[in-house]
DNA sequence: TCCCGTCGAGTCAACGTTGTCTCAGCGTCG
DNA sequence: CGACGCTGAGACAACGTTGACTCGACGGGA
């Protein structure tokens, strides 16, 4: 269990200019331009301080650095998600942290939970850090505190779902649209009794994605039915237990449509416990890994996570290089991936 | 795709304590009181004061109070995992953000994809901005870089592979005992040709997991064969290929044992693409989603990342707060998830 | 009444860095 | 040969904040 020694023991603080320019004998100023690049400087001495700083083992300070500097800006942007260990938001940081990155940009992560306080408090403790811009999936339905941020010059992005009460740049997925392909997509399987699973209404993208449900039922002539209808919450738990209860319904819909991640989980493990899965339609919002291998395979919606992630970071940082032109709502398109659960016609299984 | 008007028309920059205090009528210094809630202000003034920097959307500045300060802390730790965006990583770094949101402490994250100068780069670039400590994940093998940092008092955690060339804290699985569990479990089940298929060598984890396979081969009597032993590189791609290869062997494996996440997905593809899921049997190093509901269920070796993960950051917390002990290096051990791929017997399906 | 201790607020310098200005030294040109 | 421009390095202050110290007012005890 145990390994080797003292870690260190005096953990001397770290060198600083000062001290590079004291052994180099150039004043600090010097160091500074050397650190910097700054080209009138004599080649000999500048490879006296480099070698000074090197024997120092000096990095130079950019808080510091930062603080003194004109623009005050410290390469290192906030990224508030859900929840960071869940696939889509991990997607989508690692893809913001892929743009900033070619920029020499920190990514400082925050997870959600859902939690509408603990994105005020994080928001805050990224701002009260000095980061340069923030990329946010909301949890709050009221945005109005960053107002002021704005005007002090912190660039905000929404992405995944919008802001209330605030105007700022936006990147979602076209929700109401891939819902209605997702039904268009059962009722052209002949389906007529569809029901929905989904997160909380309060939540926009499951609001939206509701809606395009709602909307495609209607344009088919489909009476609208609250008995099929559960909005769940996202856990793969309540899921199961809705999906259960509407098979073991009289009249139980032929078709599933799930619009969320674990909600979709969820319903494919109610459905493989009831033995359902080869005889219930089920199209799911939202793809996720191993749906292909399961079978059948799950027909999806797939959102284009790295679009999304990418046009936010691109708004946030042509914000940050000046941008002033008024605030724009992306909308990424969605696409249908058929795989099997999807394609299963109303008659029953095999019936194409 | 338009939305609002002009998000500001001029960014004004984020008031200062000066200016609080210049509206209040007090003392920078007494902003600075209230601020920080020190006890010996007159209610009334501390009132006006929180009142003057409401109304000026005042927000401290971490990185300023932070350079002042003794003991110099930023309240923020870099955590560099392999890819923020793979579950393992994903969960990992939830978990350390956990431990951190308790101390109020927020988490720089960065992706190394392997790649060790990628690794030193952002281990410089988090302590460029002065993090209070680091968790790594390593890409590279040589961390002799980070000797000058540790003495200059930045504390680092190695997580899932072990340091080289540096002593530091370490936590990682019992990967060794773990591949001899996985292994063991096959020869049980009358397995006497069983594949190993994993990451690259060079990769410590890899190396352990591989030497585990060879260990309890050599226990249970079974000559080692390098025909069906395959270091693919950590890809589904290449692990697909792989396993094809291993099974249209002429003498081929009756069992695999994958040790490592997209490995073990990549043949459980190729075998479900060869019909051979219920004849040849497959433990898997490392646990992943749907593992128990893909037929059969994927037996596995799972680690518990959540252990490895609190562990790593509840010890940086400790260097943080000042243990000077040696360094230590925590085993957190495995456990062995029996789901069917890996009960499968030597016979061939169901022979038990 | 006077002295001293206490309490609460203010002044000043400093954290590590960089923008602005200054200045010494050198070469050039009239 | 002296004025001038130019080059490269240093001095100084400042970024926003806090630690150390100061100072005035007030209250109590002798």
């Amino acid at each position: 269990m145990t390994q080797g020694e003292p870690p260190s023991p005096s953990p001397r603080s770290r060198p600083t200019m000062r001290e590079v320019a004291a052994l180099a004998g150039v004043a600090i100023k010097t160091v500074s331009r050397v650190v910097n690049e700054v080209p009138t400087v004599d080649p000999a001495i500048a490879a006296r301080v480099r070698e000074a700083a090197d024997k120092l083992g000096y990095r130079p300070n950019l808080t510091a650095s930062s603080l003194r500097r004109g623009d005050g800006r410290t390469a290192t942007i906030g990224m508030l998600v859900e929840d960071a260990a869940n696939p889509f938001s991990a997607a989508l940081s690692r893809t913001v942290e892929n743009v900033a990155r070619e920029r020499g940009v920190l990514v400082l992560v925050g997870s959600l939970d859902e939690d509408p306080a603990r994105e005020r408090e994080l928001a805050r403790a990224l701002i009260d850090r000095r980061v340069d811009g923030l990329v946010i999936v909301p949890a709050g339905r009221d945005h109005s505190y960053l107002i002021s941020e704005q005007r002090s010059g912190t660039c905000v992005v929404f992405v995944d779902r919008e802001p209330s009460l605030l105007d700022a740049d936006t990147v979602v997925s076209d929700n109401r649209q891939g819902a209605v392909t997702a039904v268009n997509h059962l009722l052209k399987a002949g389906h007529r009794r569809i029901a929905y699973l989904g997160d909380r209404a309060t939540i926009s993208t499951a609001a939206q994605r509701f809606d395009g449900y709602r909307h495609a039922l209607e344009v088919g002539h489909i009476p609208y039915d609250d008995e099929i209808v559960r909005h769940t919450g996202a856990s793969e738990e309540s899921a199961i237990a809705a999906t259960r209860r509407l098979l073991t319904l009289p009249d139980p819909p032929t078709a599933l449509f799930t619009s969320q991640n674990f909600v979709t989980i969820g319903a494919v493990r109610a459905l493989r416990a009831l033995g359902l899965q080869d005889t219930v339609a089920h199209v799911g919002f939202d793809d996720f890994p191993l749906a292909d291998i399961l079978s059948p395979g799950i027909s999806v919606i797939a959102q284009d996570v790295e679009q999304l992630g990418r046009t936010a970071a691109e708004m946030l940082f042509r914000r940050l290089d000046g941008d002033r032109s008024p605030t724009r709502a992306v909308t990424i398109p969605t696409r249908l991936i058929e795989r099997g659960s999807g394609e299963i016609t109303a008659g029953g299984p095999r019936h194409d």
